[in-house]
DNA sequence: CGTTTCATTGAATAACTTCAAAGCTAGTGG
DNA sequence: CCACTAGCTTTGAAGTTATTCAATGAAACG
């Protein structure tokens, strides 16, 4: 289905470039890093808070998931991730892990050598902008993640954060206006929105009697994108993507 | 109260500091970093969303916060922040700003042209270091507020904000064991974790009850620190405080 | 074909919100 | 110095949203 035939390195660069011009130099760089592939099964974690890592992740294929535990054991999903996607970048400077990263569908995974990174940054101070700013957008993804969830009624909450989901799924071409693959189950959309699965199972019915989306196991389809972006008041500025930088 | 002798470019030096060697070069040159100093009345916009920042700003006395708006006219507070805090160095690399910034007391604010910060990042690459550091840790505060809000019922969560907040305060010398003035309203604090005012105003008085917090307007005295800590789940890994990064 | 995981349903309960009013406190201007 | 005002805190009662528990149904996997 994603039979992507490009490499890890390719794929990295597309989605960096996306939203941030590299010059011909910095992607070259990138293209040499060394990148070890891994597959991982569904559900089980890549890194664990309290690691103190020597390489970041990058998703080559498939979903994975941010989350923390509270000590009463309940999960708050605090970022997913699509291919493309660095979602640890962070212990490239913070010694230790304050969160876990698991794999939501089976997934490949590429690891990076944080000195292999820290090498081409001092050399190519612009590639260490485009990953700080790499960081910065998770970060801008996260604010508005609580926005949701603290603010806004479960109805209009899920219908934001599936429309991000598609957005960004269509950002790196795994979306068009058809189906989309979305391997999520139900329990991990209700611990990303900060409610219990039941609920989410209801308020997703009414999605689908109100004819936002239609859906089934890991299959999802829009059929009018106009009125979901409605329904979740969803406004991609806060993704920061086509801005150009040319300072 | 706090008549800080101490200039703004210091305050940020030892802000930086407290959580990450600097060299004698580097604090040089942050030391005659051009700082604009402008006094802001409570409840007024510092930047707003939407804005395209030619400056950073540095908390220097008083309390801000990053909040964000739905269309119903609902706000999150998605930070607080104390002096020495740069709330909105993602400026530097994020064009358009996706959230606003607001003080909560009054306060005075000094601001940063993001070219000058931007020559000396260039000079010395462990500055950009620390810089891309700081948003870091401000984007781990948030995926625990995230964690917090989403997961942890009202009573436990607040109790949990409060601790960070001593936490933070304690880390730049505005909390000893005594009374803490903390000018944030209950109705800003139901703001930051996403409860009505009602709500907060009735869980902070079993806070006090209980004899985990003694608080009257602005002023907040923690009796039995042991005690909060406990009640809110707190553990401060999150603030990444007293890292040695050597490498 | 059995097992497991995920989705769905109903009913009872708990947590929290909303609305509306009243009480406090600090600051302001006479 | 006092009365007034504005903003913040507190209270009660009713209503809503969402949770929990427990069971059933449906699809996927080996």
């Amino acid at each position: 289905m994603n039979a992507s035939p490009i490499s890890p390195n390719t794929l990295m660069i597309r989605k960096l470039e996306s939203s941030y011009s590299l010059g011909d130099e910095e992607k070259q760089a990138l293209q040499q890093l060394p990148v070890q592939i891994k597959s991982i099964k569904p559900g089980a974690d890549i890194v664990r808070i309290g690691d103190r890592p020597t390489r970041c992740c990058l998703i080559l294929e498939g979903f994975t998931c941010v989350y923390k535990v509270t000590s009463e054991g309940n999960r708050q999903i605090l970022a997913l991730h699509v291919p493309g996607d660095m979602p640890d970048l962070q212990s490239l400077h913070l010694m230790v892990l304050d969160m876990s990263i698991a794999s939501v569908s089976s997934c490949k995974v590429g690891f990076i050598q944080h000195d292999d990174i820290r090498r081409i940054c001092e050399r190519y101070p612009r590639l260490t902008a485009t990953l700080w700013r790499e960081t910065l957008i998770h970060a801008s993804i996260l604010r508005e993640w609580t926005l949701n969830n603290g603010q806004r009624e479960a109805y209009t909450r899920i219908a934001h954060l599936l429309c991000e989901l598609v957005f960004r799924l269509k950002a790196v071409g795994l979306a068009d206006g058809g189906p989309i693959h979305l391997p999520i189950t139900q329990s991990e959309l209700a611990d990303a929105t900060g409610m219990s699965s039941v609920h989410m199972n209801r308020v997703l019915q009414a999605l689908r009697a109100n004819g936002l989306i239609k859906s089934k196991r890991a299959e999802l389809v829009v059929p009018d994108w106009e009125k979901l972006q409605e329904a979740g008041e969803f406004d991609p500025l806060y993704l920061h993507m086509e801005e150009s930088d040319a300072s």
